[in-house]
DNA sequence: TTTTGAGTTGTTCGA
DNA sequence: GTCGAACAACTCAAA
């Protein structure tokens, strides 16, 4: 082999130096590196981004370009059909090799493969790793040779079986290959007039330095009370906020895997914790299973028998759902706070899209559309399985008689309304017991609090009992339907 | 092959 | 205010 004939390194959901199979292999190949990060478009191109993945994914990219150059290398930017960019580029550039961590999705795989094949087919030898999961879809069997579809035996497995592999420090020298780049500026990932993006600017640090940073200021703290603070949306170190770095993989799952196991040998972590923050992690590894065999995941019901569900078309509610205008203030804090700062709480994301599957009895597809625009860590994996989780039709999903009700979990999580008076300020001077439930306050108490319902805050747009009992029916009249064929 | 125990996150009602 | 049961069957995973 000579070593000066390049390779080329495909960076897609993997944009770190650090832990990075792909890189690692190709820096090990020794030859000079062209590292490349496709702007996907046309057939066989993933789930185009929304507009606030598309702000994280061009600060993501800004912050591996720097740290690339670091190390005296450079980020090659091309845009269009993978398919031919790919085998044009190793043929431009006279690449051997081509190394990527592999994707799970589908139009994805297939691109994967087709590309894989044509490079073969002209002597380009291509390596592809694990660099997204802890346990790739094919590596996790039951007992009976299938997937597993329920989350508990799929995580009691997982922890009987995996063992993260050595990790694999950042190269600290790369000798690139040189090749023509377009310009990020000129991909316009960033919003312009209007630009909305201040709020989420705020909140976060996108790349491979943020994520590390996040891991580690929430290892040395907030972990300790994970079991049970991860639950109040109006604490603001509850949860880990890793989900857009993990989204990006500017971190990798193997990475937390490793340091909170670390801290559990020195017994720096408290393990109820830390195992209810790795079961979380978990819950992502089992969402990209579940799109590994089910790639529809993101439009059909994975349950079919909700084929048959009667969904209402109410744009009026739909509309004041995505607006943070129902009524109901834990919700509409729970939409603004996504609106504002391209995230949501975990909690608080349940909260809302039961609401909007059951209160409103809209399909879940119109609120995993609207999560995957507005949300900086619209995951192709998590976001669809877990909407098809809150509205029963997923796998291993919540019992449809399962409805939230929104005034309970309001005070039951955010019982001295931080969450709510910090995204509704509106709402600020309403005494606790009726922040949640502002409709039931008397005329005096609402007035003394400034609050005019249906005028500077919105009358419930519909009642908790009447939205319950016609989502319970819509479930009896499926399941009636069903079992009439 | 059959059996058995179990299943992320809740709500409501009545005692 | 607190507690347990009912809510609905059904499918999964392993013995």
């Amino acid at each position: 082999m000579s070593s000066t004939s390049p390779a080329v390194l495909w960076f897609r959901e993997d944009l770190r130096l650090t832990d990075n199979p792909a890189l690692d292999a190709a820096v090990r190949s020794g030859r000079p590196l062209i590292c490349l990060y496709v702007r996907e478009t046309g057939a066989g191109a993933p789930r185009a981004m929304g507009g606030a993945s598309q702000w994280w994914l061009d600060k993501s990219l800004s912050s591996l370009s720097a740290s690339l150059e670091e190390i005296g290398g450079t980020l090659l930017l091309r845009s269009g059909r993978a398919e031919v960019i790919i085998p044009a580029l190793a043929e431009e550039t006279g690449a051997d090799a081509v190394f990527w961590n592999r994707r799970y999705g589908m139009p994805e795989r297939e691109t994967d493969a087709a590309i894989k094949k044509t490079l073969k087919d002209r002597g380009v030898d291509c390596q592809s790793f694990n660099g997204r999961l802890l346990m790739e879809p094919w590596d996790l069997k039951t007992g009976g040779g299938g997937w597993y579809k329920v989350f508990t035996p799929f995580w009691r497995a997982l922890q009987a079986q995996y063992r993260p592999p050595p990790f694999l420090p950042s190269p600290n020298r790369i000798t690139p290959a040189p090749a023509e780049t377009e310009s990020l500026k000129d991909w316009d990932l960033h919003p312009r007039t209007p630009d909305w993006s201040h709020g989420i600017r705020a909140a976060w640090e996108p790349g491979e330095k943020g994520a590390l940073k996040r891991l580690d200021d929430f290892l040395a703290g907030p972990l300790g009370n994970y079991a049970s603070t991860r639950n109040l949306p109006g604490v603001p170190t509850g949860t880990s906020k890793l989900s857009p770095h993990l989204r990006f993989g500017e971190i990798g799952p193997a990475q937390i895997w490793r340091a909170v196991q670390a801290r559990l040998a020195a017994q720096q972590a408290d393990e109820e914790s830390a195992h209810v923050f790795l079961s979380e992690i978990a819950w992502r590894e089992f969402s990209y299973m579940l799109l590994y065999f089910n790639p529809a995941l993101a439009t059909d019901n994975y349950n079919t028998n909700f084929t048959r569900m009667r969904w209402r078309q109410d744009d009026y509610g739909f509309t004041a759902w995505c607006r943070g205008q129902t009524g109901y203030p834990i919700v509409d804090a729970g939409m603004r706070e996504l609106w504002c700062t391209g995230w949501m709480h975990n909690r608080v994301r349940m909260i809302t899209a039961s609401f909007l599957t059951k209160h409103l009895l809209l399909p879940w597809q119109l609120g995993e559309q609207w999560f995957w625009d507005t949300l900086v860590d619209a995951d192709p994996a998590a976001n669809p399985a877990s909407w098809q989780w809150t509205a029963g039709s997923g796998a291993d999903a919540a019992p449809y008689f399962r409805v939230f009700n929104p005034i309970t979990q309001g005070q039951k999580f955010d019982e001295r309304g931080e969450y709510v008076r910090r995204w509704c300020p509106e709402l600020e001077r309403l005494p606790d017991k009726y922040l949640h439930a502002p409709f039931d306050a008397d005329p005096e108490t609402l007035s003394h609090a400034r609050v005019r319902l249906g005028t500077n805050y919105p009358k419930a747009i519909v009642e908790h009992a009447l939205g319950r009992q016609r989502a319970l029916d819509a479930y009896k009249t499926m399941k009636e339907d069903q079992s009439a064929l």
